[in-house]
DNA sequence: ACACATTGCGCAATGC
DNA sequence: GGCATTGCGCAATGTG
């Protein structure tokens, strides 16, 4: 299933995206185009507002573009830790699902043992009613488990 | 290695984002940006090469446009969907968890039930071969149970 | 050919 | 100011 991919170009500075803005609430109007070209100036605010601190951030800035490589390698970074521990966490179940069927089984056979243990005792008991006194404390020594 | 399309088109009014296209490589070149209205002569692929089957796929073109629309609607599904798993899996961890001191529990119960039996029978060896007889000291026939 | 599903990736907002 | 997380859209690819 998936492969994966060939990386960005390392030395390659590789300014590529325009992506005028529009996250943060997902919907957005003005469409507002940044020139931004090489050399040209990113001041194309729209007249909406130019908040944003004090400045648009020229995408071009070798400033911007730094941040942005490093911001994706941290993304990268995230992304994989992300996934390695779901892959942990499902590993976890296998694990424990392998134990429980061990702990499952070692109560299987401690019953078996406790059972047997217990007939022979009340074997006993009965020759020990038969021979002895029929005393009247031992009648209904029965005690059967019904576990679930 | 490394190429493949590259061309920008305006994110246009309604919709948000430009990107200029870099995939899959580091590729770059300037934002090109064209002013496309609705209807907007969009037509912006560069002189390149508009490979890619034979349509360059304009990104103003409603189908395109519906079609990114309805990828969306899939990714925000498909990735909900797996958190939703993954959350699930971690439920499970616990539940797992959970059962699996139930199940330590009861094998110490266990054990220790099949301990006194022992003992007792035990003890019981040991009158036998001291030939001793039952006298009248019975009082360890006690049987307690207590079982969940 | 076609629609939806997955997945890698970059951007930006936000958390710390 | 900087990395870490997270939601989101894009595009390539997988699947039926």
């Amino acid at each position: 299933m998936s492969k994966i991919s060939q990386n960005s170009t390392p030395g390659v500075n590789g300014r590529s995206v325009i992506h005028t803005q529009a996250h943060a609430s997902g919907l957005q109007q003005v469409p507002q185009l940044v020139p931004a070209g090489p050399g040209g100036g990113g001041k194309a605010v729209p007249p909406s507002k130019q908040s944003k601190k004090s400045s648009p951030m020229d995408r071009n800035s070798d400033e911007y573009r730094q941040r942005r490589e490093r911001n994706n390698m941290a993304v990268k970074k995230s992304r994989l830790k992300s996934k390695q521990k779901a892959q942990d966490t499902l590993q976890r179940v296998n694990q424990l699902k392998e134990e429980n069927e061990r702990l499952e089984a070692k109560i299987k056979l401690l019953t078996k043992e406790l059972s047997v243990l217990k007939d022979l005792f009340l074997e006993h008991a009965h020759n020990l009613a038969d021979n002895v006194q029929p005393s009247s404390t031992e009648n209904t020594t029965n005690s059967d488990n019904a576990e679930q």
